[in-house]
DNA sequence: CAAGTCCGAGGATGTTGATC
DNA sequence: GATCAACATCCTCGGACTTG
């Protein structure tokens, strides 16, 4: 039986979603989460899943962050990104992270179920005419890609308020911490990422389009 | 008087080591 | 890994002083 886990922070996307796949494939597996860590709690649960349709703007997932982290994690679990986005610079870093597909939330079920089948099957799946228009997108930076992946969630969102210009002292009133705990993360970015000053780092968020939800 | 220079105070950043 | 305190370093700003 193939086994498929939706992650989406939309309950009515999800059950729409369900509802529509388990009618067209009848005998399916179907598990749901609702953001990054709870999808990382079901794949730790039940690894041996056939396929994650992952929504990009997950609470906690930041755009790339919880594909990148999801594929350090889990490398062999065929991935495929869910999103209201159909950026053309998007949708190519989404693809050099590792998806196997780019579904549009606006596409019709049997697109779904052509997508689904497809990476099953172990291809690639892409909106028609898009595959043409990444070929002119600029190779992006795989290896910072990895070292993103090791940051801790709390290290995370400390480089995303980082991106955002914030003081130390408001990225601690943001999190709810002291500012020496802000900046020992932030020496631990500076590390993971190998990179010297925060100006390194907005450029980092910039390039890899992280964003902090 | 305006412009330039020097210096100290205070704030912000980053490192290190310790604790939980 | 998360948190914190102590410390060093860097940067900014304002005041005092000098020069033309």
């Amino acid at each position: 039986m193939i086994s498929l886990l939706i992650a989406d922070d939309h309950p009515l996307f999800r059950s729409a979603l369900t509802g529509a796949l388990r009618e067209q494939l009848g005998e399916v597996e179907i598990q749901e989460s609702h953001d990054l860590e709870s999808t990382l709690g079901s794949l730790k649960a039940n690894p041996d899943v056939d396929l994650l349709l992952l929504d990009l703007n997950m609470p906690g997932s930041g755009d790339l962050y919880g594909l990148i982290r999801i594929r350090a994690d889990y490398p062999d679990i065929p991935v495929a990104v869910i999103s209201g986005s159909d950026e053309i610079p998007v949708v190519a870093k989404v693809i050099e992270a590792g998806a196997l597909g780019y579904i549009p939330k606006t596409s019709e079920p049997s697109i779904y179920l052509e997508a689904i089948g497809a990476i099953l099957e172990g291809d690639t799946w892409l909106p028609a005419g898009m595959a043409d228009k990444l070929e002119n997108q600029p190779a992006p930076n795989l290896d910072m890609q990895r070292r993103v992946a090791e940051l801790t969630p709390q290290q995370y969102k400390v480089l995303c308020y980082l991106h955002e210009g914030l003081l130390n002292k408001q990225i601690a009133y943001e999190l709810n911490i002291s500012e020496a705990t802000v900046k020992a993360h932030i020496t631990a970015i500076f590390r993971k990422l190998n990179i010297n000053n925060r100006t390194q780092a907005v450029l980092v968020v910039s390039d890899l389009n992280l964003q902090l939800n």
